[in-house]
DNA sequence: CATGAATGAGTTTTCATTCAT
DNA sequence: TATGAATGAAAACTCATTCAT
């Protein structure tokens, strides 16, 4: 007699669309991506889709707002904020390496759908906040001088870019990633540091 | 003895063909862009541009390869390879940056989307290979101990992918570009040397 | 002996079903009804709709039937048929309009609306025979010499073309409907009477 | 060397087209016509539809403006207001008999597509003030105490409801339509004169 | 050469109907 | 018996490409 999790019904299927519409929009972008594709790769009706978003557009949005969550929680979830710059610099960095190991394609559909046209304001508000508290915390160990006085948006973008790039460099197999990202994370560190 | 002022026309028309689709891939992407609006955009007939081009896929192959190509040329024609390695990367950075304030939406075009099903082998060749002399500009940097000792791919990618972060934050009206690609500048000169 | 009140509701869904189809073909017509929208109306689940009705057709023609006897009923049951010819047209158009206000729907449903490819045989003989038994009324009263020497289908759509117009006026706004009857009455009356 | 009459080639599409859609949406109703088979029954590429008309409910409403105006034409173009009452009405009741006979999908489709969801204002404009000419000289014949004191829309909605009623019957094959119509007249003269 | 009207294959979306529970 | 989630066939609409002029 089991009671409960005979059944996974509805949002078993939910999530299955949302994790194969993630893949497809990841490797094809989304307008290349034709919603049967989606279906068929979430082993689902074309119809069936419809029953759980309103449109397309629909589905980017719930996945990047989504996706962006799950990436601010990695990083900041649990941050030992006390512990001293290099470190937290550290964690950060290894954080940023597991999600991107374990969600590859998280990742790649990030990075691609940039405030594209089919994000609608709650997704392109979640794009501008949902990394902020990591603002806070480059001011702060500026004021400390521990960090570069550069303006803090320039010092993300420099460490966020630099990840991508690696992260991109490994997926085109010119270098192997674990190694990459030891030996970048040094390299980042001269670049913010004071 | 042809009238020369009177002609030029097919040039002329094929460019702004390639503009047009460069503007637009940049805006849109690749599967976003309508053919037609190609052509409005570069005040040409629809069917005019199959006259120059054997279709959409053509184009974004032949933009892709001649603006990687312009790329390189900016960054390496006439570079002084004999000056000290931060002057080099001074230069470098500052003609990067330049040619991403004079064509915008080449970089754009050439950075911020993915380029997989429609681009063809030589474009993916092209890919690879057009900033392949940096790299050994690189390997001898590293040989006389100026630049740190990390896999040449990984101290390009992440300069590049720092330049792209800074640009993209800029874009998004977070940054202004002058002071902050000057900031950036100093910043990935510390990531990268010994 | 069975608990009487526990049960019917099979055919109490039957009605709800029949009554949210008839107000919506009445307000959408047929082909812009969806049947999950006539479930929903009827409070009812989707797939239960077809454990009564066959089809989305079979629903149109049952109630196209029900309806035109409904109507026919409501005209000529105990219709005092010894009275004088003026006082049994009253009688007829005092129950056209009592019917047309108790049951607005289905007037719509019935005359204001095309039913063309969906119904079937059965249901296009009712159209035409429903109403009968008001013609061998009219050919009487022609014989008697009271209403005009004028085929008895033209005098009979004649006057039911007129009273839709009427009510379709009321509907519209652009009239009282008590009124706008009263007075149609004496018209009609002597647009036939001879 | 014929100039200017060999082609016909935009307009004469666009009335294809128009000419298609009105007689299937006459037959079979708006949500019954699929836009496919309009652009068969008009002999054009589905797509080319689009090419004239931004949507289905644009060809409806372009079609319900233009097929009323026609009707307002028809009906009051050089109508000799100075003649008699009765004259006048017949020369309106042919007038109505011609355009029903010549166009008779026309009267079907304006009859069918009464108040739609998917027409828009400026249709529905039409729909009330198209023939408010007629009102006026319904009026007018009020004062002059030639037809009955009853509003005016009442007796309007009379005759053309009366009217319809007869067209239908003469469709379904009940009575000829020529003779139908003349002793229709006699009566509907009947119903409003005083 | 240049064009843009024409098109049908392909896209997103809806809906009548089924079926496992 | 009643349900409503699931579906695929079909609807409205778009767009890369062709071709007559």
């Amino acid at each position: 007699m089991r009671p409960a999790a005979a059944r996974i019904p509805q949002e078993d299927k939910r999530e299955c669309i949302l994790a194969a519409a993630l893949e497809l929009f990841a490797e094809r972008g989304f307008h290349g991506t034709p919603v049967p594709l989606i279906a068929e790769r979430a082993k689902v009706g074309a119809g069936t889709l419809y029953r759980y978003f309103a449109s397309k557009e629909a589905i980017v949005n719930e996945l990047y707002r989504q996706k962006k969550r799950e990436l601010a929680a990695a990083l900041l979830d649990g941050l030992p904020l006390g512990a001293p710059t290099r470190q937290l610099f550290h964690e950060l960095w290894l954080r940023l390496g597991r999600f991107a190991a374990e969600h590859a394609s998280v990742l790649a559909f990030l990075e691609l759908h940039h405030h594209d046209d089919y994000l609608d304001e709650e997704s392109r508000r979640l794009e501008r906040e949902a990394l902020m508290p990591l603002q806070l915390f480059v001011e702060d160990a500026q004021q400390k001088q521990i960090l570069k006085a550069v303006q803090a948006e320039v010092l993300m973008a420099l460490v966020w870019g630099a990840f991508v790039g690696v992260m991109r460099a490994s997926k085109m197999g010119l270098v192997p990633l674990e190694a990459a990202m030891a030996a970048a994370e040094a390299c980042m560190w001269e670049a913010i540091r004071r």
